[in-house]
DNA sequence: AATGAATGAGCCTTCATTCAT
DNA sequence: TATGAATGAAGGCTCATTCAT
């Protein structure tokens, strides 16, 4: 909600915050770091592993400024999977056609996620496993799993209103359904040392399937 | 000081303690009662957020009798993972068909791991979710998720050598495509308060159409 | 105080029992075992490293009869070193000529100390390093360093009432002193490595010279 | 909430802690208050009868600042054994005439160690009697009693070379027996409450006997 | 805005001892 | 006499968070 061009603006730091009236007029540089780092230690070790200290050490800073820009390190979980949530989006965006038949759609979104993967390692992975483990308390603001299950979903009534794909389907069911067999496979995959274009392959073929009218 | 009672006998080992309901010492009881315990709070609260003594105090023995069971923490929910695939052999085992239509064996083996989940609610996600996160150190021994997916990676091959599924599948890739797709349509549908059968009906579809010649 | 001939009586068991009018009648085979598990343990771990538990376990028996026999764990290292204490006793009376040149009577005691030490390797160690760190909080009963200590002061006081030492010493520093030299020398010489004649060669030429008249 | 007072100054600083006379976290106080009050637990219980929890409570700290300064528990008690050792080579080296006769040089060596005694009751008693206690594992990097030992086995040499002292002795027994002659004649010394003058005395004269020419 | 020393609740685990059998 | 399951106080240590500077 309030990331928006936190992540990669690392040009133009003085001039682009002299715009902003509420002159804070410091360079938020070290949130920037911070974020950098989460998410390097949350790949690496995951959740638990990660105190906010060794966030604070990697980025560079001091461990209080760590609680300057996150409230507690559930939040700074949190901030993580968003970012990783609106890259994501992102690359399938710019790289989905408009139209075309539904294998190459397929394709093209399996390739876009694995594009991702690929330039950003384990992130997908630390973002969906650990989410379910941070603690339950506060309430977790519809999780990244079901949002993603929900982009499929709306992908699946989509692709079903223009006629290229089987109707009768729940979608919100097979939405998650989708969800859940792209990321299993993906990340089994990858342990396993599988090659991309064999699960991208296998799973479109799969999903096409499964889809088709 | 010493023997207060009689009945020192070995036999009517029941009897005897129907008298004392309270505590009585007794050999396998405790690992019994830990055990239950042990589920029923990874189920509730998750493997962190479950403490040994926690275990404990729910069993109804003192801390120290977790350590004369389990070696430590991991290895407690390692055997309650372990426990829920072997019960969920037997579900799947008892309720599959010898041989039928692909859609009513996959129905079956929904219906069976349906089953299973509604007479151990929770405990499947319990098992599958926690595991990947508590820690590594000791080698896994094949987490469970990987087992599941080779199960149906190996139900897909026998399948394929029968001529009931589509050939030139990897069976590895698409077992763990399955697996994802039903775990994760499962658990967010009872999440989502969904029907068991509207689940099964749409998984089942799903998977016959992407699976059949 | 009460270990008379325990520790070696492993001939004629109950006959020499049947004697006793306070009939205690039963073998008191498991007190002989574990005095010698206790004594292994305490050799190879140290005081703090060895558990009751594991003294039971090397004599086979169950934990519970560790304490028909000592009342605690401390009772038990006490037994131990009284035995010790016992042992090096009648060694050193065996091997000591009645009289003879100061430098042969040291040089007995050094070997009837080193003949001891080598057939109960580390046992003199364990007693005396062991014994100042125990817990203080009951009275230790004259602590075995004292005591030998005390032993090497009477000595003292023997010879230079035979005129074979030097007058004007104080026999309990000069006994302490030697007991002291002979331990030290003794444990570094056999930590690292040395011959055993090398360090009585030694040790006994120090303490002549120190003692002579 | 930020910033109440002014004072945001770097220099004065210690001005500014005379007036808030409690608490005021400072950065290397915490240390030393630890290290004394880890030396104070140490001789009076022992190791093992010292928790860190102590020592923090003793140096009036909360007891994770304890790990702040010291990895573990051990690390702390060598910590304070070095300390010992170091202060007493100054003590040693700051009363020891550069040449004399060998009786003056002991002389000079027992007052000194004794005036460290005096003015640190205990602490020599502590560091050597548990180091031997506080169980392997990592390498104790030639413990202390073997150090002192070397040290004296190279105060032998020296004055053998010098002409002060008797051939033919092995400089290293010879040094632990000296150290062990030492070290237990005055602790057994202390214990019994007898003066130091005569037991420097006795052991001067012990010593000097067994070592001169 | 930034720092990092300080904190203490809380975690996992051990072990001397008891007691019903 | 013998057993060993059971106990819970206690121990060492970690880590998310605060706050004086």
């Amino acid at each position: 909600m309030e990331k928006t061009a936190a992540m990669s603006s690392r040009d133009a730091v003085k001039p682009a915050k002299a715009d902003n009236p509420r002159a804070t007029r410091r360079k938020p540089e070290s949130l920037a770091k911070l974020r950098l780092a989460a998410r390097k230690l949350f790949v690496e070790r995951g959740y638990h592993a990660t105190r906010p200290q060794d966030i604070a050490r990697e980025a560079g800073v001091g461990h209080g400024t760590f609680y300057l820009h996150f409230p507690d390190k559930r939040a700074c979980f949190l901030a993580f999977v968003e970012d990783a949530r609106t890259e994501l989006d992102s690359y399938v965006r710019e790289r989905t056609p408009a139209t075309s038949s539904l294998r190459s759609l397929i394709e093209s979104l399996l390739n876009a996620i694995y594009d991702y993967s690929e330039s950003h390692p384990g992130v997908l992975n630390a973002a969906m496993t650990d989410e379910a483990v941070i603690d339950a308390e506060g309430d977790p603001s519809t999780p990244l799993l079901q949002r993603w299950g929900n982009d499929w979903a709306e992908f699946v009534r989509e692709n079903v209103g223009e006629g290229r794909m089987a109707k009768g389907y729940n979608s919100h069911i097979v939405g998650q359904a989708i969800l859940g067999a792209v990321h299993q496979a993906s990340s089994e995959g990858w342990r396993a040392g599988r090659s991309r274009s064999e699960v991208v392959d296998n799973l479109a073929r799969f999903l096409v399937r499964a889809l088709e009218p």
